[in-house]
DNA sequence: CTTCCACGGGAACACTGGGGTG
DNA sequence: CACCCCAGTGTTCCCGTGGAAG
């Protein structure tokens, strides 16, 4: 440890051996999610059915609007990020008026803040909040109206806007008939194959007049994308024979997400090239995998609003009190009032606390399940359903729950 | 068949941070 | 400036419901 200290402090600077020419990575870039390739492979069929139904937009007709699925990783967005860059491309040489506007539900994830970005793109000047939506709208529709184009608006993460209500789709489905010179048709990217049943049908059946399904992709075929983004990204010779394959098998395994697969190969070099290894190993993969899991499960605890973390802590608290594993709502509720006592904030009801739990359920943090006793009503039996050692220093780190860490342990007699 | 209890959907409410108007 | 309007978010309140033990 010591000499390893001297040893750093006898270079010219700390940063020279980290920024020194690396001997893994030729170029890390090209295996980032961000990075939209030139040639998408196992994806031919449905880059030639969406450049099909949009090369419309070249001849001055409105494309039909289309809905993809797909779940996350098979190239959704890569694919659509492709073909609109091509169309646009296509549109600039021929002097069509025709653009791609891509948006992330998420990030516009209400009707308001959805056509106030769209006002806002048309130049026009639109508060972030305060106006009414109808308003709102109304400088878009005049914004977009105020010359002859075609717009194909892309909602990616559709599923998300949805679930604050389909009004917003509703309304851009129906916007052409009140539009003279402008013409808009959607594209709808969702990874939920389910979502169209909370749309009103008049909406499903507009959205939906074209369908395009991604299905996950299988082993070999992950192991042809890895392979050509290895290409680019390595230096010759540097990856193991069994690395490629190894990555694909992980992440086929789970359910066939590309990300994840491109993700593990990341890291896997970078972890060989912090151990200054020549080559990037079997073995590399194998801790890159633990690490990215972990890293998983820590980047979703932090993230918790306080409330979720002080139930999580519930539950740690009781694993650790008791011997056993799974406990029921009532429980953990009781554990929840008495951290929050202990830490100074006020409880929410019981109703609040389950709709916490059953959060937590969906982000794979504790398992839920509901069982009925008869007699004795029913409740719902939660686990933790990740490493103890995993969660609990991430949820201390919070200022306010560090009083839970000198919470005394109760005897099993006083409950 | 009854009985019990939390589950979970939905309405109602409070609060926030911004707008326009007189 | 005071005042009310508006969308959005987080919460509480109310209540019908599922389903096995008794």
């Amino acid at each position: 440890m010591c000499d390893r200290v001297a040893q750093r402090y006898t270079m010219d600077n700390l940063f020279e051996e980290l920024i020194g020419d690396g001997e893994i990575f030729a170029n890390k870039e090209v295996l980032r999610p961000t990075y939209v390739p030139e040639h998408l492979p196992h994806r031919k069929e449905q880059i030639k059915g969406l450049a099909d139904i949009l090369s419309a937009a070249l001849k001055e007709e409105t494309p039909s609007n289309i809905l993809i699925y797909g779940k996350t990783g098979t190239g959704k967005t890569s694919t659509v990020k492709y073909v609109s860059n091509e169309l646009e491309k296509m549109a600039q040489k021929r002097g069509s008026n025709c653009s791609l506007l891509y948006i992330n539900s998420e990030v516009f994830d209400t009707q308001y803040r959805l056509f106030a970005y769209l006002a806002r793109v048309f130049n026009r000047r639109v508060p972030m909040i305060g106006w009414p939506t109808d308003m709102v709208y109304s400088e878009f529709k005049n914004g977009i109206d105020a010359e002859k184009r075609c717009v194909i608006v892309i909602l990616d993460e559709v599923d998300k806007l949805v679930s604050k209500g389909d009004e917003a789709l509703y309304i851009l489905t129906r916007i052409n008939g009140e539009l003279t010179n402008a013409r808009i048709s959607l594209i709808g990217i969702s990874n939920d194959l389910t979502f169209t049943e909370l749309l009103d049908p008049r909406v499903k059946s507009s959205l939906g007049e074209e369908e395009i399904i991604f299905p996950p992709y299988n082993a070999a075929q992950l192991t042809d994308i890895l392979d050509e983004r290895a290409a680019m990204a390595f230096y010759d010779t540097v990856l193991d024979d069994a690395v490629i394959p190894l990555c694909a098998a992980l992440a086929a395994s789970e359910h066939g997400d590309a990300r994840r697969a491109l993700d593990l190969l990341r890291l896997s070099g970078e972890i060989a090239e912090r151990a200054k290894s020549k080559k990037v190993s079997e073995e590399h993969v194998r801790s890159a995998c633990q690490k990215l899991e972990m890293n998983k499960v820590v980047e979703v605890v932090k993230t918790l609003p306080l409330q979720s973390k002080i139930v999580l802590s519930s539950v740690l608290q009781l694993s650790k009190e008791k011997n056993k594993r799974r406990f029921s709502s009532g429980e953990v509720y009781n554990m929840y009032r008495r951290l929050c006592n202990h830490v100074g904030i006020e409880a929410l009801t019981q109703r609040r606390v389950t709709d916490f739990i059953s959060e937590l359920d969906i982000l794979g943090l504790v398992n839920a399940v509901i069982v009925s006793k008869g007699r004795y009503g029913r409740t719902k039996e939660i686990a933790l359903s990740v490493p103890e050692e995993c969660v609990q220093p991430v949820l201390l780190e919070d200022y306010k729950l560090k009083a839970i860490s000198t919470i005394r342990v109760r005897t099993q007699i006083t409950l």
